[in-house]
DNA sequence: ATATGTGCAAAGGGTTTGCAGATAT
DNA sequence: ATATCTGCAAACCCTTTGCACATAT
């Protein structure tokens, strides 16, 4: 995803297109779930007077604007992440590594659907943990 | 769920049996899912003296005692339920309401697992949102 | 020109901590 | 008798807010 793409994202939800909103949304896409603390130390690198004020405005901004989404991990920090493909989440009780899986989750949805009256099954938000390939080989 | 049975549990668990932690047990089994401040003022009823930082810190004790699960919800404030069985949970987009879900996951957990090369795969946090029953009735 | 966004500092809310006294075993 | 728990107050995050200035359209 180029630079060219965000500004276009942002102009459809007519967001101002801003360095710091730029920032934020490619080291979010060069570093996948992040956290707060996370984006902000990285852009200050390219933009030293960025203040974290920003940084949380923006991502609320972002994410009524489906843009961003949050993730909900076991270790309690608060991550983001850009709402592309839908996706579950692997998390590593060894490394702790939060891994994006893309799988197809339509018949569970329909399934949870039908046994639970549950109408406008769209948003989920799936984690599962369990313990990743790297670190299942180093415990042999 | 009966008070003894609360009280076996801290035992087996080598941990004090105190009237507060037996009243955010109890608390948590009547309501369901819980915030701290929904344990906080349903048990002061009972014991008037009790602290937000007694309750903070049991839940943090019976946590890690795998007695109590935090629930981690589209709103943000943190809820706590009762470890029992395995469960999903679907949360209403109309009434914010969080229910509990029990279904087999297992052949779902079971194809993540050969898809992925995860192993181990025993801890999941599910969470769909819909619209409930109650307000798909309501909207018709 | 005007609405929006930024940065700062202060305020807010939820959670944790240290300590002295109380309670459970 | 001793380890653990409780309640209080203070400390500590992380996050939000108000305001004046700056920037994008």
């Amino acid at each position: 995803m180029s630079d060219t793409n965000f500004t276009e994202i942002l102009k459809e939800k007519k967001l101002k297109i801003t360095p710091q909103r730029i920032a934020i949304l490619e080291e979010l896409d060069k570093n996948g779930h992040s956290t707060v603390d996370d984006i902000f130390n990285r852009i200050k690198i390219k933009i030293p007077s960025v203040s974290l004020a920003t940084v949380y405005k923006n991502i609320l901004a972002l994410q009524s604007m489906d843009i961003l989404k949050s993730v909900k991990t076991p270790t309690q920090k608060q991550k983001y992440e850009i709402n592309k493909k839908p996706h579950i989440h692997l998390f590593c009780k060894i490394c702790e590594k939060l891994e994006d899986f893309e799988i197809d989750i339509s018949d569970f949805q329909d399934y949870c659907k039908n046994a639970s009256g549950y109408e406008n099954i769209e948003e989920a938000s799936i984690l599962l943990t369990g313990i990743c390939k790297e670190c299942s080989a180093k415990k042999i």
